[in-house]
DNA sequence: TATCATATTTGTAATCGTTACAAAATTACA
DNA sequence: TGTAATTTTGTAACGATTACAAATATGATA
C-alpha cells in the first residue's frame, strides 16, 4: 500500500493528524523493522526533543485501534508494531532478534474446525536462525 | 499424547520429578485451558498451601527450556502455557477470552521465501468471536 | 484579535508481571 | 547420620505499561 499524505491518511481513518501522530506514523512507513516503542522513541526524540515516551504509547495505542497498524507478540517482553496491515507471516531469527516479514497464503489453511467463529485477526510467524545467522 | 507417568516423563527429558514440579505439569495436561502464570498458581495453591508463585514461574520456564511446554504470547500482557507441543493452531476468543485449540496443516503453506532459514517454532493464532459468543 | 472550549502532549507516579537473590527446606548420597 | 547439592520460598528489585493531572496546542466564536 503506498501512503501519499500521511496527514490525509490519518484523516481518513478517523485521527487528528498532530505533528506527533504523523511523524510517528511516518517512521513506521520509512522503517518497517516491526520497532517497539522503545525503537520509535528512541529514532524520533532526537529530532522532536519535547516528545514523550507516553505519547508513543499513546499514538500507537491509537493507531491499533483504528486498525491502520498491527501489533506483533513474539516475544512476552517485547511488544512490537507494523503499519503493513496486510496478512502476512513474520519469522523472527533467535541470533540477530531481526523480524523477517514473509508472504504467507493462509486460503489454503484448513479452518473447518472453527468454521462458526469470526475471525478478525490473523497471526502467523515463525522462529529459528535466520539465513544470514547461518553463516 | 498420552503421558502415564508423569515422574518418569520430567525424568526421560531431564527434569528432576520434584514434587512441585509433578503437580504442576500434572495441571497442565489435566487442564487444556492454556492457564496463565498466574491461574496455575492460584489452582493449585490451594491443594499445595506452601507454594510460592516464584516456584510457578521457574517451573514452567524450565519446561519451556526442555521443550515439554510450549509458551503462548497472544496479548502482550499475558503469557499462556500449554502442554500439548505439537503443531497446532490457537484461537482467542476477544469477549470471554478463551484460547481453543484447532488442527491446523501447515505443509501447505509456501514457505519459499524463507527456505533457507532453520525453522524452530511455529505460531499460528487467530483472534476473534467464538461460536458461544456469537449467541 | 481576544476569549473560551476542546483535544493533545507531557512528565511523574502508580501498577503489575516478571526476575534476582539469598535464606530455608528438601533431597541425594557417602 | 552428616554433608553437599538441589529446589523451594519470600521479598526486593526491575522494567514495561498505564493512570493521571498539569501544560500546551488547536479551533471555533465573537
Ligand atoms: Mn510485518
Ligand atoms: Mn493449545
Ligand atoms: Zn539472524
Ligand atoms: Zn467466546
Amino acid at each position: 500500500m503506498e501512503i501519499e499524505n500521511v496527514a490525509q491518511y490519518l484523516k481518513n481513518n478517523g485521527i487528528k493528524p498532530s505533528y506527533q501522530r504523523v511523524r510517528v506514523f511516518e517512521y513506521l512507513i520509512n522503517n518497517k523493522n516491526h520497532p517497539t516503542v522503545d525503537t520509535v522513541f528512541k529514532e524520533l526524540v532526537g529530532e522532536i526533543p519535547t516528545l514523550s515516551k507516553t505519547t508513543v504509547y499513546n499514538t500507537l495505542k491509537l493507531f491499533a485501534k483504528k486498525n491502520i497498524i498491527i501489533v506483533i507478540n513474539i516475544e512476552d517482553n517485547e511488544t512490537r508494531y507494523d503499519a503493513d496491515t496486510s496478512v502476512h507471516g513474520h519469522f523472527k531469527c533467535e541470533k540477530c532478534r531481526k523480524v523477517y516479514d514473509f508472504d504467507v497464503d493462509l486460503s489454503k489453511v484448513d479452518l473447518k474446525k472453527i468454521s462458526n467463529f469470526i475471525i478478525n485477526e490473523y497471526h502467523f510467524y515463525l522462529k529459528g536462525i535466520c539465513e544470514k545467522c547461518r553463516e
